[in-house]
DNA sequence: CTGAAAGCGCTTACAG
DNA sequence: CTGAAAGCGCTTACAG
């Protein structure tokens, strides 16, 4: 059934129809409710390769994910998505693969989709400076910073990675540990971990940071293991520290989902946290807060990042110049770090 | 840039330049040469409403999975693209909210790309009932039986929902628990959480089943308590049977999920799992074996479920009939259940 | 093996 | 306010 048959079935021509079909102003009201009727009655839904292979002008927005399984996004999401239909408009998400490119994905959507405007949670700094130029629609990135990329139609909106990570290493710091395990996240292979502008790569700095402050030296061969970005990595990573770093007193590690992990890893060793072990993350998902003991975090706000990166991107829609804005994140005090 | 500036550029006609990027066999090496190379230089890519709008021939397969958090679906999806991808075919996902229309979208998807056919990650009786007879292609519900249905071209892969629950009731009862709190989980609004189709409902029934079978009541205004299938979801009906059921001496949730939240909230009063509280939950999700407790379940066999799905639907392609296909689950003993 | 042309289902100036 | 027509970027019989 196309908008043809509609055309027939109501006695109007099919551009009148599609008119109808767009809310286009210039239509009698006696016609709109003729067509509408044919509609609903054959249950009538337009093709969106014919719209979108034709149409000209941008509309609606999207969301790009990358990491299908990135529990911290899953938040943002929802909560952006109910903030842009709030503001009249609309949403298409779009989830790739950690390892894909969302770059390509993003050209792709502007060819054939034609959006307002995009929105990407996460992001791989080598992919944006190769491609993001061939974007032209404006767009905010989310969680990742963009200020030193200086592309003129891309914001961001994010967590100091650096600070949040030295504000988790202070909390270590703090309650008198001074042998502590650091488990960082894997990025593109064989990059430097401790340098660079991937989220961690920026929270390792921070760790780095925060330890050197105090005069303790921080030494990445004793205390460092990469982990993929999941639980089992977690579990690999602290089993492989409790090891072959005997008088450590803590684990810090760079993402929640990697510390739920190493909290299993720790009382498959046969200790506890936080009597033996203590442990923080970094993110503050929603799951951080039903572990036993509760995981002690760095929260990421997800409201304030889900809002304001609506926000930007609406301001910019209407011509508005990027921003990059830094949103404050919070420590979250749990139940997995002693005071030695 | 579009198919025509790839037909200048290279000296061909667009019809060639299409045959090639379609891989049609009836095309010089010569030709095939000079326009990918062309293509590669250009980097361009076709568009793919324009494609799909045009092309009559099924092509790929696609996914729909329901529920953008499900932790159970996540693990399928993955297994499933990579067995479709090694059968030589390419998989779309589709992810929606619990709540939307699968079927519905299965119709869209139908009408814009044409597939050859669609695996569905769970789904909605009634939504089936109501408008799956309008698709036509081979498709396979996967995780909820779809055997009753009687659609020709829908087969199913589940596991025994009725029997799983029942021998999850089973190794609390065998433990001697006979004061058991049960949380369900939400389905279509106002639908009898016991009796119905939907996983929950067939769950719930064979808990009935096997506390009957052995002479103990079964109570739903004391024992059982409604939930969202969530963390928060579970942590809210546990603490509402802790509250209201006080002799109770374990729960049963129909997803881990739920179930880990019942976890905390039981802590959160105070007791202890399995010392004072015995858990068991459903799904046999990755995290199920991370909590701390290890979370005692049933495990719904994630491999077998994607593997069967693909290749049913890849037989279906080739004529085959519709096949419902049980597959067995594995009780999985964590340390979250106690011997009274 | 290749080209010219019709057409997929829409939207959108252009007339009227 | 409405219709007739061009055209979006492809694919695919149909000739040759």
């Amino acid at each position: 059934m196309t908008i043809k048959d509609i055309a027939i079935r109501s006695g109007y021509a099919v551009g009148t129809v599609s008119r109808v079909l767009n809310d286009h102003p210039d239509v009698s009201d006696e016609a709109r409710a003729r067509i509408l009727a044919v509609v609903d009655e054959l249950g009538f839904k337009p093709n969106s390769n014919a719209r979108h292979l034709k149409q000209r002008e941008a509309r609606g927005f999207s969301i790009v994910v990358k990491g299908t399984h990135n529990l911290l996004f899953a938040g943002i999401v929802e909560e952006m998505q109910s903030r842009i239909k709030d503001a009249g408009h609309s949403a298409n998400v779009y989830y790739l693969d950690e390892f894909d490119n969302e770059v390509e994905l993003a050209l792709q959507v502007c060819r054939e989709q034609k959006p307002l405007g995009i929105l990407f949670l996460g992001g791989d700094r080598d992919n944006f400076t190769r491609s993001f130029g061939k974007v032209a629609c404006p767009c905010v990135l989310v969680t990742t910073r963009a200020d030193t990329l200086g592309f003129a139609n891309l914001s961001s909106v994010s967590t100091d990675d650096v600070a949040g990570a030295a504000a988790a290493m202070d909390i270590l710091l703090d309650a008198g540990h001074d042998k502590i395990g650091i488990i960082g996240g894997e990025n593109s292979k064989n990059a430097d971990p401790l340098s660079g502008y991937n989220s961690s790569q920026l929270r390792l700095a921070g760790c780095r940071q925060a330890s050197l402050k105090r005069g303790i030296d921080f030494n990445p061969e004793k205390q460092l293991r990469i982990s993929r970005y999941s639980m089992d990595g977690g579990y690999e990573a602290a089993g492989s520290l409790l090891e072959q770093y005997p008088d450590m007193t803590a684990i810090l590690a760079v993402s929640d989902v990697m510390a739920i992990g190493a909290l299993r890893a720790i009382y498959d060793k046969g200790l506890r946290v936080p009597e033996d072990i203590s442990l923080i993350g970094y993110d503050g998902i929603e799951q951080a807060a039903y572990c036993i003991p509760r995981l002690s975090t760095v929260r990421q706000d997800v409201e304030q990042l889900a809002k304001r990166g609506v926000d930007i991107l609406l301001q910019q829609t209407d011509g508005g110049a990027a921003v990059h804005e830094i949103i404050p994140f919070r420590v979250i005090h749990g139940e997995s770090v002693k005071d030695l």
